[in-house]
Formats: structure tokens, sequence, C-alpha cells
DNA sequence: ACCTGAACACCGTTCAAGT
DNA sequence: ACCTGAACACCGTTCAAGT
């Protein structure tokens, strides 16, 4: 009758498996929580109270892993930096279009988390896990011949621009009547413009 | 005794000056209200009881002039577009130089109200009070000999990439360890660079 | 010692009761 | 008819009472 023969071992097993709907709560179980409510229903969405009763706990209890919401924030943008798409150069690829290949990743990676370009331009630094995309960006302007100073430039020029267009991507088409184009194009556009711009501090201009 | 001796005669006066603290309640009077507060004590100060309060009046009042919290934030920055800066381009100044000018006007002059991006980027539509600084945005790529399509796509990635500028400025510090640049420094550099490469669409170069 | 229900101090918004 | 105090449905955060 009982479908559960194995029920009288269970006491003895070192509970390795604990009711799949309650693991242990845990700064891990909370951030996996937040990003699944952000990446499905918005940011707007990420209630603390939203997140304690996806756990079947309470509100309060998400204090003992976390000081306060925006450090919940803060693992969001880590738990999604460790993702961000790292494009390496194809032989003999121009220098322009590397960079333009890595941005534009990035830029696709970013849309498709709608709530991440919010969340970053809030927060105060950006995540640690950016490090490898800091320092491949970086690598990618040195190898089109700029400078150590002229490479943080502008890698911070591209990025701010990606953010603008991140951030300005209103839900509803952009108000002027014109067919607007798509808005990866029009970041495409104004990337290559800027990376055209950024080259002509460097050794490549062709 | 009696200090208000003209008070007899005050309901005969057409109740041109109303006690100066209380002007009659309007959407002029609660946007100037709102942008105080936002001016000196920056957005996250300016809530609707805020405002109310100032004025002398209940919150639901403010609900008889304004439909929500988001069309007084759209007034908001209507009120500023009207003061957005015009940078007429002096006599034989290379285009790109005038391009320059009047994007690093707007930076400094949203950076002086630094809720004004955010509210910016949030509202959907940019203020129509923006038409005019959009025309001669316009016209100065114009100038420098871009098609009606590629002005329109200059003018709206350089406007991303100012608002990802403003968005993106951390009040202490870029977290890095090196001493960051000013960021109006920062931004000019980002600014000529995107010029820069804008303009070899056109007919200028050199 | 660890957890958490209930309360607190805020929001924006609505509504019924005042004038 | 117009105005608005009080309530409502939310927040994030704290605290005292539970185990």
């Amino acid at each position: 009758m009982t479908p559960h023969k194995t029920k009288a071992r269970a006491a003895t097993r070192p509970a390795l498996a604990a009711p799949a709907q309650r693991p242990a709560l845990s700064r891990a179980a909370i951030t996996a929580t937040a990003r699944h409510i952000a990446d499905t229903e918005g940011i707007g969405e990420l209630t603390l109270r939203r997140v304690a009763a996806e756990l079947g706990t309470g509100q309060a209890s998400l204090y003992r892993h976390i000081a306060h919401r925006a450090e919940l924030l803060a693992l969001l943008t880590e738990d999604l930096a460790v993702s961000f798409p790292i494009v390496e150069p194809t032989q003999g690829e121009p220098p322009a279009e590397a960079i333009a290949a890595q941005w534009l990743a990035m830029y696709d990676f970013l849309a498709a988390h709608h709530w991440a370009a919010k969340v970053i331009a809030e927060g105060n630094h950006l995540a640690t896990g950016t490090r490898s995309v800091l320092e491949h960006g970086l690598a990618l302007l040195r190898a089109a011949g700029l400078s150590e100073a002229d490479a943080l430039r502008g890698y911070r020029a591209l990025w701010h621009l990606l953010l603008g267009h991140l951030l300005n991507e209103h839900p509803f088409g952009h108000g002027s009547g014109a067919a607007p184009e798509p808005a990866g194009t029009e970041f495409e556009w104004a990337l290559r413009r800027l990376i055209d711009g950024i080259g002509r501090m460097g050794t490549w201009h062709r």
C-alpha cells in the first residue's frame, strides 16, 4: 500500500536529500530564488517577502543570511557576472571586429536579463566577478595599440554606451512616429562608430 | 487689539494675494515644490507626502491635480527640459567642435540635477520640451554632412553615451584603486571619440 | 542559539465622510 | 461640488517572543 518501501531506512541516511522544495536556507538558495523571480517576472516583483514565500520561510529569516536588500542585489549581479560572455578573437581578425564582437555579445547577454543593467547601474561597484570581462576588454583595446590609460578610457566609454542603450529601452517603442530600428541594430551602429573613434587613438585606422 | 485692520475690506478684495505660503494648489505649484525637493535633497526624498506637507495640504489633495506619481515625474522632466542648454556654433567652428560643445553643455546641465538622468531614463517618452534640443542636435549633425537617418542614429548614440555616463556615476569614486579622472573629463574623452567615429559617416574627416 | 510572527515606519493610492 | 483625514495594500527592516 505504501509506495515508499525505503522509508524505514531514511532515518539512518545522512539526509543527503532533504525535501526538494525546502533546501536549507543559504545565500546561494536565496540568490537563486531571487534570480528566478527577476528573470521571469522582472525586478519589480523581486521583494524580500516574495523570496521568503518562495522559499517557504518568513521574511525575517532572510536577514540571517543577507544584511539588507542591497546585498541581495549585489549577490544577484555577481551571480550573473560569472556568465558574462567572453568572445575570443579569431585568427587574423581586425581589432575593431574583435572589439565589436565582444561588446555585441555583452549587449545581447544583458538585454536578455533586462533587470541587470538597472541593478548594476545602481550598485556602487561593478561586481568583482566582472574582472575577467574587464581584463579581456582591456586586452582587446591594448591589442589595438592603445596606451594603458586610453584602453581604460575606451573600456569605460564602451561600457557607458552599452549602459545607456540598455537603460533607455522603453518597453513601448521610441515615442517618435517613424518605425524605429530594432534596439540591437541601433546599438551596433553606435558601437561601431565609437570603436572607430577610439581606434584612431591606436595604431589601426582604416 | 486685532492686528488686522483691513479685515473688513478683505471680503471685497478680489483675493489677489492669498497668504504667500499657501498659493492655490495647482500643477505648477506642485511641480515647483517637487523640483525644489529633488534639487536640494535628491529624488529619494521626493515623496507625495513630503510635497503635500511642504504645500500645507493633505496627500490626497495632490490627486486632484495629478493622476499619479509618474505624472509628477513627467511634469518634473518637462519643467527641466525647457531649460536645456542650446549652444549655437560660432562662425567657422568645425562641426565636431560645435557638436562637442552642445553635448558637453548638456552633460554639465544634467549633472547639476542628478535626479534628472534617472527620471528621464525611467520615463517612457523624452519630454516634449526636448523638441528644441533634439532639433538643434540633429541640425548640427546634418551640418556635418550626415544623412537624415544617420543624424538620427548619431543623436541617439550621443544621447545614450551621455545617459550611461550620468547614470553610472557612483557617489564614492570608481571602485578601482587608481585615482579616477573627474567625471566630466572622462565624458569629454568618450564624447570626442564618438563624435569622431560618427563624423566619418559624414563629409568632414580630419 | 537559532528562527520567525508580528510589529514598525515608511510608501502610493483610494474612499468615505466632512465642508 | 470640492476637499481631505483616515484607511488600505503594499514595502524593507527590527524585535521580542517562541523553540
